[in-house]
DNA sequence: TTATTTAACTTAACACTGTTAAGTATACTA
DNA sequence: TAGTATACTTAACAGTGTTAAGTTAAATAA
């Protein structure tokens, strides 16, 4: 019975095939300048085969957004962790979360910025990945909170506030390339060691 | 000679006509779902018409955005302000500005996220109102490095480490409304007491 | 082996999109 | 009164997401 299962492979491989070929274009030209057509020309087949797989072009956007949040999760989650600095893991979470979103600028966008405009509310449901990433965030930011290294008790707001800094930091800069920011890397450590110093006073 | 200039009036008055229209249908219904169509119907002219008023849709929407700023920086500079306690001055700044992105969620997305996406590089030059609303913005951090309140010299990076903080936790609160935030007004005051006592420490 | 069902994919079409070139009608100027 | 400039419209082009119907080839059943 290996012909059911060849058929399934097959079948498995023309959807990362679509998916690929969507996520390039997409990065490359932009979610709305990129039509479904252009994705099936790329691929080689018809466009109406694309949503054999996919619902429609939203779903097709929301699984390489499901794609990139793992991406983002796996690359948080390899980081080399100091089990007695607590404060230093964080800094460097936070530098690995900026840094993951300038050096895929299109695919944070992608799934920060136009995923939520076309999928009101969707995205950080309990169970999904959306969450999980942020649950990294909350976890290290509750070892300084157990450590007593920051002063505010609450882990969620605390969390929520070193989310805003990173997010904020990351959209500016990709958004607004032209604007005089100070060198990338002093402003990105300096929003960093403000809001660790922050919580900590 | 008061022929011409009733004429230039209708004609601007037509202008504003068109821009209000777009804006209207731009927050209800989204950048992307609004088409020129739509927005001749919605002022009884034909949509070929818009383009004797605007180079095309993506100017339509600059123009929107433009009227944002300006409305934000007519906010900013409305605020009560403390001269002798300019840290107080800063905090309410912050608060506006989040409050201001809050009120009018879809105008700020349409302001700091949709326009970047097409005006790609554009939209901070210098004279902008957009440099002024950041302008203000160092000007309120400026005060509070003067008075050797913060700790940081550098009053450009100071200033850019505030805006990323209120710029990100706005979009945050509107792009995910589902995400189990603390309570908003908490957060808010949350972000910004960190952020400032981060540059204080 | 042959007939039938199922799966994978394509063709053609619908109602829509931004934008432009050409046309019309009205108001102003000479 | 004739000519011109201004304001606006009509018609069209090439493209969009999406669906219903049609086709072809492979798997199953007789």
């Amino acid at each position: 019975m290996g012909i059911k299962e060849r058929r399934a492979r097959e079948k498995e491989q023309l959807r990362q095939q679509i998916l690929s070929a969507a996520r390039e274009l997409f990065v490359n030209e932009g979610y709305e300048s990129v039509s479904m057509r252009k994705i099936a020309n790329k691929i080689e087949y018809s466009p109406t085969t694309i949503y054999l797989y996919f619902k429609d072009k939203v779903d097709l956007l929301d699984s390489v957004c499901q794609e990139t949040l793992l991406h983002l999760l796996n690359t948080l989650e390899h980081l080399k962790k100091d089990k007695n600095d607590s404060v230093e893991t964080l800094r460097k979470s936070g530098r690995a979360y900026v840094e993951f979103g300038l050096k895929y600028p299109q695919d944070y966008k992608l799934t920060f910025v136009v995923r939520p405009q076309f999928q009101k509310g969707l995205g950080l449901q309990e169970g999904s990945i959306g969450e999980k990433v942020f649950n990294y965030l909350r976890e290290m930011v509750s070892e300084c909170v157990r450590q007593k290294i920051f002063r505010q008790v609450d882990v969620e707001t605390t969390g929520q506030v070193m989310w805003s800094a990173v997010h904020g930091v990351t959209l500016l800069l990709i958004d607004f390339p032209d604007f005089p920011w100070t060198e990338r890397d002093k402003l990105i450590d300096t929003v960093i060691e403000t809001t660790i110093a922050g919580l900590k006073a």
